[in-house]
DNA sequence: TTTGAGATCACCT
DNA sequence: GGTGATCTCAAAA
């Protein structure tokens, strides 16, 4: 993957990044659900300025913000221009399905990595990789080799900026988290 | 099929 | 002391 590729707004990037295949040690899947969090937007953990657990967010583009989601999950992002990153929320599997399924409890195809906290735990993903970069081992990150059909729409969880269409996923997938809610094409 | 409680931490007020 | 970019399990409808 280009180093240019992430030195955009998030809002762009995030787009673009589904399809994308995503490995962590040779285990993952393709993306088909991810959100834009911006410097500017009140939903995003960059919104009130740098502190200890977002300062990957405001460090180079192409590598990896990792904090921790309500005191006992992680949520995996790919940091874009200062300030910005791409939240992934959902993959299809396609790698290392036995491992994801024992750190998954034996959990189905279909809830191995539907949602950012059961992402990071079948990729093995924690606040260790946390200012990690993308393009050097363990991680694996291709960019989408075709077109894709992307879906725009509101993204999930938050209170603050709900209305802005920041969330995409790979349109009439089985694998993203929740269906979409009023989608739209995305741009 | 939908709803609600609980786990538990970084941040903000 | 309250909130949140979450998930799991149990119980009700």
């Amino acid at each position: 993957m280009d180093p240019s590729f992430f030195a955009r707004p998030a809002p762009r990037v995030a787009p673009d990044l589904i399809g994308a295949r995503l490995l962590v040690d040779g285990v993952g899947g393709l993306v088909v659900e991810t959100e834009a969090y911006d410097r500017s937007d009140p939903a995003s953990h960059s919104f009130a300025g740098p502190t200890r657990r977002n300062a990957s967010m405001f460090g180079a583009p192409g590598h990896a913000y990792v904090y921790r989601s309500y005191g006992l999950h992680w949520c995996f992002n790919v940091v874009c221009e200062p300030g910005s990153a791409v939240l992934v929320r959902a993959l299809a599997p396609t790698d290392g399905l036995a491992a994801m399924r024992a750190r998954r409890g034996g959990a189905g195809p279909r809830l191995l990595c539907a949602g950012p906290g059961r992402l990071c735990q079948a990729l093995g993903l924690t606040g260790q990789h946390d200012g990690w970069p993308l393009d050097r081992a363990p991680f694996r990150l291709e960019a989408r080799d075709g077109p894709a059909v992307v879906t725009a729409c509101s993204r999930i969880g938050i209170s603050r900026g709900a209305e802005t269409p920041w969330r995409f996923l790979l349109a009439g997938s089985a694998f993203v988290s929740r269906p979409p809610a009023r989608a739209r094409p995305a741009g």
